[in-house]
DNA sequence: GAGATCCGAATTGTATACGATCTGGCGGAT
DNA sequence: ATCCGCCAGATCGTATACAATTCGGATCTC
């Protein structure tokens, strides 16, 4: 219960800044929500109520409410009128979206990316690559989880580089409703394939070949989309299977 | 104008539940806020009073902080912690940024919607280049600003015909900012070169010309931007005061 | 007169209060 | 037994209250 005080208080010097209005505890909330989500550990369909995450947190309901309709905004929480708010539940046409977004988008990151890379640069996407093949060979749900998880900073690491902060926001939120997808609808089996397609990516680019890694980044993502089972829509809330 | 197809929701009424948790009066406000930051009624800098827009809209400070939090997450308002909210005053750098990663996305959507275009579609967006090509001989400073926005809409409406709700609401972001971004830095000479191109876009498409389309794309959205003035860091409202 | 300092009005940040709406169960009528 | 209305608890939507912070100006000092 004592917990809580993990951020100081009172501040001085202001933590973050992004205009977005949010800091201070409220985006406390609102990033561990996220990671809970996006880890998760919080299930879809998940109803997150305002006074029990405001208990937890050691906040009135405002803040929480503030939070909550960030995530809403980022697509990973559901808020419905005089009902409340729930961990998003995508169904297979928002995966495909999702994915089909991805495909138009990231080669053009890619391109840009390339445009700014050092051999700084090279080294930490190397460095990644190494991480992402360590984690493949444990077992295990924690394993999993966090394979997911390098898998997208993988592509969220392409996109910093490309220094544009528009895109990266961007980036963020499709990466974040993706892992949301793919733990919703990912079978067990074979997610190892993504691993070698990143090394490849990242040679092809090292050796200036910038069609072809934008070719394998869009097979890329058509292999992730492939690895899921987008037939049955996987919903534990009864509402959202009656309504079409 | 709000042509986002709307998720089937339950069969009681519910005025827009679009996910966000927005609805009623405070999308009402937040609406508001919106159209009269991109038309322009609303210079950037000014200051947004909590109280004095709830005092305009007769609702309390509460709606009001959540319609400036959602603008501020669009990029359209910054919100400085124990300042306030204003109107976005996007440096160069963003507006480089912005343009950036519409040249990124934009052909890309243009391809996607090509895969889906019908002859009705085809109809509407000549129209739509009607519409744009009588603004642009009309004089005025409001002819002007329904200049932008006709020409905003273009995009959003190739957009739309994708039926990628992600992609969507990514352009409904990106084209507002630009209209900010335009009526920052905007010269107030030729902007009538975008008719032309809109028009050669869409020859293009019916033409099947998809590379040639794409081409054409991304010269456009260049010749948007070289029409700014970039130089000058955040041209204020003296200019607009002072020039007719 | 220039500059520092302090105070009060204005404004924001957060919590709380209160009415509205939904949910689920109880009891009566058929 | 089943269906229906009705009430109570839970939860949300919005307004208001109070604390914290900022900002501008009056005052003081040199």
């Amino acid at each position: 219960m004592d917990n809580r005080q993990t951020k100081p208080e009172t501040l001085i010097a202001r933590p973050d800044a992004d205009g977005t209005g949010i800091d201070g505890s409220q985006r406390a909330i609102r990033d561990a929500i996220r990671d809970a989500i996006v880890d998760r550990r919080l299930m879809p369909g998940t109803k997150l109520t305002e006074t029990d995450v405001g208990a937890l947190f050691n906040v009135s309901r405002t803040l929480v409410r503030g939070a909550l309709q960030a995530l809403a905004h980022e697509g990973l929480v559901t808020v419905e009128r005089n009902r409340g708010a729930f961990v998003a539940n995508p169904s297979p046409e928002e995966a495909r979206q999702i994915f089909a977004t991805r495909r138009i988008i990231e080669p053009g990151i890619l391109a840009e990316a390339a445009r700014h890379m050092t051999p700084a640069h090279f080294r930490q996407l190397r460095e990644q690559l190494v991480d992402e093949g360590r984690l493949m060979t444990e077992r295990g749900q924690s394993a999993r989880r966090a394979e997911i998880k390098a898998s997208g900073d993988f592509h969220l690491m392409i996109a910093a580089i490309t220094g544009n902060a528009v895109m990266q926001r961007f980036m963020d939120e499709l990466i974040a409703r993706s892992s949301l997808v793919i733990a919703l609808y990912g079978q067990s089996t074979a997610s190892s394939c993504g691993h070698n397609e990143h090394t490849q990516i990242v040679d092809a680019i090292e050796a200036g070949q910038l069609d072809r890694a934008g070719r394998l980044m869009v097979h890329h993502i058509h292999h992730i989309e492939a690895d899921l089972d987008l037939r049955i829509r996987r919903a534990n809330e009864l509402r959202d299977v009656l309504l079409p």
